[in-house]
RNA sequence: GGCGACGUCGCCAAGUGGUAAGGCAGGGGCCUGCAAAGCCCUUAUCCCCGGUUCGAAUCCGGGCGUCGCCUCCA
């Protein structure tokens, strides 16, 4: 069994050999600290969030590195308008950075250097590359030089020619060629600025990937990973810059994510479709987005839209079914015996476990089909369910080993997408004080608690379904779905949980 | 103009040579006092045309359509 990638440079599946057995060296570029980060950035953290997490689960050592620019025109044009200095902007923006991760449950990386704070190892790869003839300066800038290196368009598929004669590259008759990007740039009034061998000025945008990379992960490490729109002209030129210095190839495997839209158009504030993930998370789980994403292919775009996250929660339900009526069975054992289970039924809760484990592995091994490994996990949900319905956990529990198997199962897969079905999905009662109210009209209940409220409804519930008074029933039970309560009678009596609107 | 991707059930979406996963929605049934949840059953031959093959959604050619990149962009 072997794992198979997508490789932009070679534009096919192959399998996938480390560096170094047991271990990955992964470079994914990180965010521009200027704003908080979008729907769209979200999707590719969390593509190689997911990556990462199924690499450890089969047994990799993964060191994961991820830059964060702190400097850059985006942080200084904000910095301006907003009338403060970049560095605060891009302070602020980096907290907000590593709390949206953590709110969507990506792990941090192993190691995320900030450009600021690389620069001297910047200027000594752009001494390397004057020396070795790929960089020449020109007023205080330097300009990689394209043409010095014969495989600049490899990875996005052009050549230096059919670049130039597309229409739009920036005049600047200071380059020796149009495309020659900024590995350094002359200081202008007012920008951040470091001293360099070429004067005051700060680095180019392409250079901190190179240099991290080499720095954490050596030449040559294994997978380098960014959104589809970093091919050209980002990661291109990191190609260049790093082959150029170090004379060894750069990565040995370029993994790129599909973009993603809002209701079926590429996002933009003009169009009102803007989406940041701070928001997104405010009415959704994150457990949510998280399958939302993961049921599309990293590879494809995805259109994201509310309709899309409100089905997504309905799934999401779904998986977390069998969890949650497992754990209800067992604390509230059913009232009447359920149909034993014949040893048969339960081989197939056994078998699909197994056999559950087994597909989601070998979709994942397939260039991480997220959509696959998820199929593979709604099967083991139905099988699951279909056994605590006709079986219950047995008389004196006695499934509940077998039962807990198969869910443990079920969740240490879904960890490995990191979709959390407790965290995400409190299922701890907390009743609004109405239920007070309520509990006065209807039960009698003179007392101040809510929780002791709440079960003085059951009660009453229960005692007028005891006597078939289905109209003082559906009043307790009508009442409690307007504060947004969902009851559910089952063999172990009524269930309530609390269902936000939607 | 150049480079590239995609077109699979009502919607979303896996599947890249051996006879169509899964989710959402819909229909029927079981369960329920009624519900909810769950379970069972149920809906496609894969944009069109041609070719290769014993056999193609999967390969090749052509057409139609949608989209992305080529400028900062995750």
């Amino acid at each position: 069994m072997t794992i198979r990638v997508h490789n932009t440079l070679t534009r096919t599946k192959e399998e996938f050999v480390t560096r170094e057995p047991g271990v990955v060296a992964m470079y994914v570029c990180g965010p521009t600290v200027y704003n908080h980060i979008h729907i769209g950035n979200a999707r590719t953290f969390l593509t190689f969030d997911v990556i990462r997490r199924y690499l450890t689960f089969r047994g990799y050592d993964v060191r994961f590195v991820q830059n964060i620019t702190d400097v850059d025109d985006k942080i200084i044009a904000r910095a301006a308008e907003e009338d403060r200095a970049p560095a605060e902007v891009a302070a602020e923006y980096t907290l907000a950075f590593r709390q949206a991760m953590s709110a969507l449950h990506v792990e941090r990386p192993t190691v995320a250097p900030k450009a600021t704070e690389t620069i001297p190892e910047m200027i000594a790869m752009i001494e390397r590359l004057i020396e070795r003839e790929h960089a020449y300066v020109v007023d205080g800038d330097v300009y990689f030089s394209v043409r010095s290196f014969p495989g600049y368009g490899k990875l996005s598929g052009r050549n230096v020619d059919d670049l130039e004669s597309g229409a739009r590259v920036d005049v600047d008759d200071r380059k020796r060629d149009p495309l020659d990007f900024a590995l350094w740039k002359a200081a202008k009034p007012g920008e951040p600025h470091w001293p360099s061998p070429w004067g005051e000025g700060r680095p180019g945008w392409h250079l901190e990937c190179s240099v991290m990379s080499e720095a954490e992960l050596g030449v040559t490490f294994d997978i380098h990973g960014g959104a589809s729109d970093l091919i050209f002209p980002h990661h291109e030129n990191e190609i260049a810059q790093s082959e150029a210095a170090t004379g060894q190839p750069f990565v040995r495997y370029w993994l790129h994510g599909g973009l993603l839209q809002v209701n079926a158009e590429k996002m933009s504030k003009s169009l009102g479709n803007f989406m940041l993930l701070k928001d997104v998370l405010e009415h959704y789980p994150a457990a949510v987005v998280r399958l939302l994403m993961l049921q599309t292919h990293y590879r494809s775009p995805l259109d994201f839209s509310t309709d899309r996250l409100d089905e997504a929660s309905r799934a999401y339900d779904r998986l977390v079914t069998p969890v949650r009526n497992l754990a209800w069975a067992k604390r509230n054992p059913p009232a009447r015996d359920l149909e034993p289970a014949s040893d048969r039924a339960l081989e197939t809760l056994d078998i699909a476990g197994d056999a559950a484990r087994e597909a989601f592995v070998e979709a994942m091994d397939d260039d991480f089909n997220t959509a696959g490994a998820l199929a593979a996990l709604f099967d083991l949900v139905r099988v699951v369910n279909a056994f605590l319905e006709r079986h219950g956990i047995g008389q004196s529990a006695r499934y509940v080993a077998r039962l807990d198997a198969a869910v443990a199962t079920l969740t240490g897969l879904l960890d490995v997408l990191g979709v959390s079905v407790e965290a995400d999905a409190p299922l701890q009662e907390e009743y609004p004080s109405a239920v007070i109210d309520l509990a006065r009209q209807l039960a009698g209940y003179e007392g101040t608690d809510t929780r002791a409220a709440a079960e003085a409804l059951l009660a009453a519930r229960a005692a007028a379904r005891t006597e078939r008074n289905w109209a003082a029933a559906d009043a307790v039970r009508d009442g409690l779905t307007g504060l947004g309560f969902v009851i559910e009678d089952t063999p172990s009596g009524a269930r309530v949980t609390f269902r936000p609107a939607g």
